[in-house]
DNA sequence: AAAAAACTTACAATCGCTGTAAGTTTTTTT
DNA sequence: AAAAAAACTTACAGCGATTGTAAGTTTTTT
């Protein structure tokens, strides 16, 4: 059964759309506003989120912004603003879809279902600048195409990934490698990296593997920092 | 450069929609009616499908409808017909967007240029019942996962996939397996059949693969024709 | 100039995929 | 019911891709 976190702070809404989604056949559990909602959000780990955007404290753009940076939920925007300025904003950042309230509940429904449907096999998306790369098999999808990556090298590119922009210690990738950072072979891993590296140039990635000296390792924007 | 292509019987509207995409950064491609419109579309592989649904003769559902049993696509549906129940359908045959007329240029570039983005990486996913399969690397998501499978294995279901329902023959999967069925190892494709036959009850897939005798094999749905 | 860190290349071991062989089982025909 | 045809099973050996190892070289820092 799909699983849908709702948002939405007032009591009366959250309610009704508690109420539709179960007798749609979802699993729902609603959320009241309080601090770090994206990082709570993901912890839930639902395949859907419904997200009110008039919220008190925080903007619900920005939920929405965090969400999208760090995983691939998909997001269903549902306001009562109706400005062309938000929809185009909501999109931008990467909403699925984004509803006006009154809404018809055939259509929420509807639009909901649609969503979740396209996002099918997408669970473990791992989301790069450019690219996309599967976490259980490590196929990687950019420029149209796809290709399988040899385990270690995926391994590796996760763990970049996962990283954000900040540097990757040995011992992380070593740990990713070999579950343990205990007996660290330097030189294994540095072929391995090294392969990674062609692969990535191969395929005309526009990210880099850059050492950072005594530290470990970063994944950089191509032409990233230019310091003359 | 994403390539679209608009089906539109209107004259003005078409150019207007040829202009304003083109601006935008589009390859565009507008096409009029005529038969076969959705195996011609099929034909020019474009990146989006821009569907009017005010057609005279065949219906935009029609179009809507083959086009994405046979493809990835994505189609966006434009009408100037406001009913509840023509959106309904269109997301329910499988539409990635539906907007109605009169709808302005940012919404529309905006919607647009959001279901292409949630595209990227599909474009060699074939559609099964329940599962998709990456036509280069042969991965296969279902049930919320993935696993690639061997080469030939791979070969043989999208063999099976592109069949549709039909009795697909040893030959037929000789040819995909080795390039000829000229010299064929019935022995070699049984075995690989079986294999893939495994992996399939593995994964839990909701078809089977079953024996036409002297004739082939044929992909079919678990619990299929109840000849009792 | 010396030392430390990062990198390169080639090779051998390993693992998974594939085809082969030699069967057995199921279905159809006589 | 027996024989023949088609479909299936299992184990094994060859092959290729991926991996770790070894023995270097290059780059950067001190």
């Amino acid at each position: 059964m799909k699983r849908i976190v709702v948002v939405e702070d007032e009591v009366f809404m959250r309610e009704e759309l508690e109420n539709l989604l179960q007798k749609a056949g979802y699993e729902v559990h609603a959320v009241d506003l309080f601090e770090h909602v994206a990082k709570n959000l993901l912890e839930m780990s639902p395949n859907l989120i419904l997200l009110d955007i008039n919220l008190p404290n925080l903007s619900g753009f920005q939920i929405c912004r965090e969400v999208k940076q760090r995983s691939p939920i998909p997001v269903v925007i549902l306001t009562s603003r109706d400005q062309m300025r938000d929809e185009l904003h909501a999109l931008d950042i990467g909403a699925d879809e984004y509803l006006t309230k009154p809404c018809r509940k055939e259509r929420l429904l509807a639009r909901i279902a649609n969503v979740l449907k396209r996002y099918e096999g997408r669970a473990n998306l791992l989301e790069g600048e450019g690219f996309l790369l599967d976490r259980q098999t490590y196929t990687l999808y950019i420029h149209d195409a796809s290709v399988v990556l040899p385990k270690n090298q995926g391994k590796l590119l996760e763990v970049f990934l996962l990283g954000g922009q900040k540097v990757v210690t040995k011992e992380d990738l070593c740990d990713a490698l070999w579950g343990t950072s205990e007996f660290i072979d330097e030189n294994a891993l540095q072929v391995n990296l090294t392969r990674l590296k062609k692969t990535m140039t191969n395929l005309q990635m526009h990210q880099k593997i850059v050492p950072v000296r005594g530290a470990g390792y970063r994944l950089m924007m191509e032409g990233g920092p230019d310091e003359a």
